[in-house]
DNA sequence: TGTACATCAGTGAACGCGCGTTCACTGATGTAC
DNA sequence: TGTACATCAGTGAACGCGCGTTCACTGATGTAC
């Protein structure tokens, strides 16, 4: 068994990744100290070792969370030229975001939680809604504030909903209906 | 202390109608017996006099509290001959809803949480979903289904993402913003 | 390069705590006469 | 209407459990010579 100095960055990180795709599928509180250390096979006794407290590595793990969704939308972007609306609202909208919570947007994942949160814990993700914001209005080539916000709320809201629906028809319908309407809305005149 | 069977009736009442505004602030999770039972001025051992198990009040909770949010669009709109499209919108997305967490709409409190819960939370969920997408498409008066969902994922959108901001001018600039962008929706054509 | 030792990453037993749930009990309710 | 008693709503101590956190310990790492 090593503990080199080496492995305990790494199994840092371990931890903290697997944080973030805990709390993205079950929420804030549903992150347990045993369970994470056992899902990364290690024991609850050595968190401490790198993390002051469970509300600590909860801050941690919501901040990489949602600067993993930046990334995603950045790697999207880097493709072609600059941001494309169409792209990023099929991306967003899509049935492989809608089942792959452990990866997807932590906005839609953790919105609701975020709103019980303590002011700390919303200011973090208030900065990200307002980044999500201005890649919305540079992808819609518009320079209407409004037009954006208005389209991240339906894209969240889609993707909520969507998540909910037990019926897959329907959860498609979802997806597909705010897609189309937000392609409409780029295509009109500010 | 007095305990007959009308009584008996009220406690019940009064357990389930402060559990369904409990869910609604805190989430399905926040949910504590002894902590429900002491807000209504009773003690932890009575609660199973009333029901099965904390299982069975959490679901009995979120019925209750997603048909509230039904029985509150009803009250709007017997006020006028029907459902008004702006008035919905300009009620759903307004400061004192997205202020009133308690008792505002189970959906937008809850959808996250049910997301992550039992096929059964979801499908009580999306049938209150569906009624929404109804409601929706008999307010804007056009038989446009896609429309209707679109205008329900950003509300729900727009009041969760509103429910995040810490600066109140953010805030209230959702707000506005979602609900301007719904009003020229309606006044376009199919 | 090889040895001796301090460091420290990770282990796992133990802690106090709040949780959901159970149950023997209390005493007012409400019924039978 | 008045009394005697069964019912049962609510009480509060007790349960086992998983939680976050602490800590004495282990043994590989990595450094000093």
């Amino acid at each position: 068994m090593g503990h080199s100095q080496a492995e305990k960055a790494q199994n840092r990180e371990r931890i903290l990744a697997e944080a973030a795709r805990q709390i993205r599928e079950g929420g804030l509180e549903s992150l347990s100290v045993a369970q994470l250390m056992k899902s990364v096979n290690l024991t609850h006794g050595g968190f401490y070792g790198h993390f002051e407290s469970r509300s600590e590595l909860v801050s941690l793990a919501l901040e990489r969370a949602l600067a993993e969704g930046r990334i995603a939308v950045r790697a999207a972007n880097d493709e072609g030229e600059g941001p494309d609306f169409p792209e990023m609202v099929g991306r967003y909208l899509s049935r492989s975001h809608r089942d792959a919570k452990r990866s997807g947007c932590a906005i839609a994942a953790l919105a609701t939680d975020v709103g019980r949160a303590d002011a700390n814990s919303r200011e973090v993700m208030e900065q990200r809604i307002e980044r999500f914001f201005e890649t919305a209005r540079a992808a819609l080539g518009q320079d209407d504030e409004d037009k954006a916000i208005f389209a991240v709320c339906a894209m969240v809201g889609g993707l909520t909903l969507a998540r909910v629906m037990t019926d897959p028809g329907r959860s498609d319908t979802v997806l597909r209906a705010v897609r189309e309407q937000l392609l409409k809305l780029e295509s009109e005149a500010g």
